[in-house]
DNA sequence: ACAACCCATCGATGAACGTGGATGGATTTG
DNA sequence: CAAATCCATCCACGTTCATCGATGGGTTGT
């Protein structure tokens, strides 16, 4: 089943691997993280199919969680430079945030598409 | 900067948002949660450029923790389907599951590419 | 001016997570 | 057989996280 072995292992020798930035796996796990929650993927995919400004108090109608803890969520996908927001009058619109990185944008649309 | 609002807005009445699926955003929320480390990314990273198995003992020559750790994070690749493993005299080693979903692979591209 | 509403912030509480040590099974080597 | 190695599992500890209630600033409409 698997293809042939690197090397021949010798016991307490580690084989090399490769090279792994870091940086690349922090800041990609962080990304993640935002996204790793059922409440947040929601708010994304409606934001994603909406294609158009939705403001805070329509996920307190549809979500079944009180009005800070969907701040508290949008806050967490604003921080991690997923959405960006705009007041008009009372009303906090969020939204997508356009110019997100081509890495960003191909992890979203394999997750919402 | 915003695209036109959605409707008329009236205090204290919410607008109706996009139908999510609820079993989706768990099941995306928990694959999600499985890369959302930085330890578990690079033992990916590893296993995608790789395109090897390879072995447990490898990671702790490269990772700056412990083997039962290691072993633990392992564990949960595995448990969300994303790697699996084989035994080999003492070693088991691991490697990218075969036959991954291509919603998986979309998303496992779209990160490590 | 007053009341109603929207939203962010803060503190508290309980659950979940990451990490490491210890243990034990399995296998190979001497 | 005895020792060494590889690995998973169990348990415990400390930290982080999610959620809620309360508070207050800011805005709109009467």
């Amino acid at each position: 089943m698997l293809k042939e072995l690197p090397v021949i292992r010798q016991r307490g020798v580690c084989c090399q691997l490769p090279e792994v930035d870091r940086a690349w796996a922090e800041s990609s796990a962080g990304l993640l993280k935002a996204l790793a929650d059922p409440t947040r993927l929601t708010m994304l995919a409606a934001l994603w199919k909406a294609e158009a400004p939705i403001c805070i108090c329509d996920f307190t109608g549809s979500l079944d969680l009180s009005q800070p803890t969907i701040s508290h969520h949008m806050g967490k996908l604003k921080e991690a430079g997923l959405v960006e927001s705009e007041k008009t009058g009372i009303w906090i619109y969020y939204r997508l945030r356009a110019g997100l990185p081509a890495a960003t944008r191909r992890v979203l649309s394999g997750i919402l598409s």
